[in-house]
DNA sequence: TGTACATCAGTGAACGCGCGTTCACTGATGTAC
DNA sequence: TGTACATCAGTGAACGCGCGTTCACTGATGTAC
């Protein structure tokens, strides 16, 4: 049956919603639409009248994800260690979507491609702001790496089967990144 | 028709060859068993002689990129340049399974995620065992820090849509780490 | 060494299943009067 | 404000398809004599 304006917009939320976090905790092929559907308290039939295909969902869940991270504003130094904590590494769910979806892009259209490069330059120039002091080409580099260092860390302790040895790569990644912040003085924002 | 025991042993290290190319190209999901098969030159109804399952396929073939990959011998400073170059960045199929698949054995049996993480402790005690001078806690970490960015910065690279920031992640990556390998005084061996 | 035959690696049709997608239908919404 | 009706968001059965897996069959291998 036919629902207000209202509800179908929040309906449409709902469904990017769930979808995207469904797809950072088991990847694009593993969730079907109607899982998506059913998590969100609808039926699977309705789907299409959202959006055009289940790639289509794809592109819009991750600029979901995406933007709704941007919301959060850490200093720098507070961001990498949430990052690179054991919560963030076990709740891919709600965790950054570049970390629990980049690779699994490199296969999806350009267009789901494109929204994740959007989301890794975003980050980066975040990043290169509240890096203090320096000269810019100094402030973008360590952004860059970090960020690539952030990223595989998550990557590779999510994968590691042992316990100490996935702690151990998110501690001392950490450990590496945050003791070349202090020598070069930034992060003090 | 039955061959013999020479060419079955030849067909099986052809399936794992190809199959350990096609799942770093493609991602898991992506390659069907009889798309292995055919590309091993074999039907896909062989499949179930060599290997109780598909999952079962995704470990060996894990294992067999990974043994294959510990023969070359390089020194460091050759290593990582290569690793970070755009050449590897655009031979997922031939790179190194850890880049190409660590994120897509997450959702994998625990036996594959098991090889993966073997194959990170090979790659970083390698890395550690070549990183000369300094005492053996800031070795390690750089080592894990060091394979983390390389990780991180091929998948990034390989996702971004745009080549020129795609060659920018490598390129800084790169000289990031490298800067601290002159720093730390190691690489020299 | 030569022959007869049991073995078994590989073949290809067939299976059951879950997927993305479609569509005829339903009934609440929201507009025209 | 109240009523009649066209609209259309959501429903759920059905579709075609490709997948992993099975299995009866084939014919070369390799062993027993």
């Amino acid at each position: 049956m036919k629902v207000s304006r209202e509800q179908m917009a929040e309906n449409r939320q709902r469904i990017l919603e769930v979808a995207s976090r469904l797809f950072r905790e088991k990847g694009f092929d593993a969730v079907s639409v109607a899982e998506v559907m059913k998590a969100a308290g609808l039926t699977h039939g309705g789907f299409y009248g959202h959006f055009d295909s289940k790639d289509d969902l794809i592109v819009h869940a991750l600029g979901h994800a995406i933007d709704t991270r941007k919301g959060a504003t850490f200093d720098l130094r507070t961001f990498m260690d949430e990052y690179l904590s054991p919560r963030h590494r076990d709740n891919a769910a709600g965790g950054c979507p570049i970390a629990g979806l980049a690779a699994d892009t490199l296969r999806q259209t350009p267009e789901a491609r494109s929204a994740v490069t959007d989301g890794v330059r975003a980050q980066i120039d975040w990043m290169f702001e509240k890096l203090a002091g320096l000269d810019d080409a100094v402030r973008r580099r360590q952004a860059i790496a970090s960020c690539a260092a952030m990223v595989g860390a998550t990557i590779l302790a999510r994968a590691a089967t042992e316990p100490a040895f996935s702690d151990e790569i998110l501690r001392e990644t950490r450990a590496w990144i945050e003791d070349r912040l202090d020598s070069s003085d930034g992060a003090n924002m």
